[in-house]
DNA sequence: GGCCAGGACACCA
DNA sequence: TGGTGTCATGGC
C-alpha cells in the first residue's frame, strides 16, 4: 500500500493531474479504447477525427455504416479491418440491447457489466476495464503493457504475470476509488511514454526516487 | 529502414 | 493453460 501510494504521489507531483480519458462522450471514449489497441494515440486521434467529420461518431452511425467506409475512416489507427469489425460489433450490440445508449449499459453493477463486455469479440480485459473506469466511473484498475513494464522494472512485479494477477496486485493494495485508479493509470502512461522504452535505462528516468524503489526491493 | 505503439484473438501443443 | 503468429498505420 505504502509503496504504491508513494509512487502515485511522485508521479502526480511530477506530471500533475492528467484529466483522462481524452474524449467528449462515453461512447467516444469506448471507441477510442478499441482503436488504441496496440496503437499510438495520435493515430487514434486521426481516426476519431475522421469519424467525427463524417458524422459517424455514434453507435447508430457506426452500426449501419458500410464496412468499407468504416475501414477507410479508421485506417490511420492501424489494424483497420479488425478494428472496423470490433467497432461495428460493439455499436450494433448497443443498438440491439441498449437502444444505442452506452450510458444505459454502464448503469449496471461493474462485475456483471465487465463479464458482459468480455463476451464481445474484440473487447479484452484492458479494453473492458478502460470502458468501466473511464466511461462508467467504476473502480476497475486498468493494466496495460506500460504498467507491467514499469512495475517489473521497479521490482514490484516479477514480470510475466497475467492480467488478472497484475490487476489484483493493485486492487488489493489500493482503496477502491475510481478517481485514484483513473489518475494512476493515466500517470503511468504519461510517464512511460517518455521513460519506459523497451530498452530499460533507469539512469534516464527523471524520477530518481522511483528508481530507488527498485534498489530497495532487490 | 527498423523500431515501437495505451491488445485481442485464433491456433496449436 | 501457455506460447506464438497475425493484424497495419504512422512517428521518430
Amino acid at each position: 500500500m505504502t509503496q504504491l501510494r508513494s509512487i502515485y504521489q511522485l508521479l502526480l507531483d511530477r506530471y500533475g493531474p492528467q484529466h483522462w480519458w481524452p474524449a467528449e462522450t462515453p461512447f467516444e471514449m469506448a471507441i477510442g479504447a478499441i482503436l488504441t489497441q496496440n496503437t499510438n494515440w495520435p493515430n487514434v486521434e486521426k481516426a476519431i477525427a475522421n469519424l467525427r467529420d463524417a458524422a459517424a461518431l455514434s453507435s447508430e452511425a457506426i452500426c449501419f455504416l458500410p464496412r468499407l467506409d468504416l475501414e477507410s475512416l479508421i485506417r490511420p489507427s492501424g489494424f483497420f479491418r479488425q478494428k472496423a469489425e470490433r467497432l461495428a460489433l460493439f455499436s450494433c450490440y448497443l443498438h440491439d440491447h441498449y437502444q444505442g445508449n452506452l450510458e444505459l449499459m454502464l448503469q449496471q453493477p461493474p462485475e456483471p457489466l465487465r463479464r458482459e463486455l468480455l463476451t464481445l469479440k474484440g473487447i479484452g480485459p484492458e479494453t473492458a476495464d478502460s470502458i468501466l473506469l473511464y466511461a462508467g466511473g467504476h473502480p476497475s484498475f486498468v493494466v496495460d503493457a506500460y504498467t507491467d513494464r514499469l512495475f517489473s522494472r521497479l521490482g514490484l512485479l516479477a514480470g510475466g504475470e497475467n492480467y488478472q494477477d497484475i490487476q489484483a496486485f493493485f486492487m488489493q493494495r489500493l482503496p477502491r476509488e475510481a478517481q485514484l485508479f483513473n489518475e494512476f493509470h493515466a500517470l503511468i502512461v504519461s510517464h512511460c511514454k517518455q521513460h519506459c522504452r523497451k530498452q530499460p535505462r533507469c539512469s534516464d528516468c527523471p524520477l530518481e526516487k522511483i528508481c530507488r524503489f527498485r534498489q530497495l526491493s532487490s
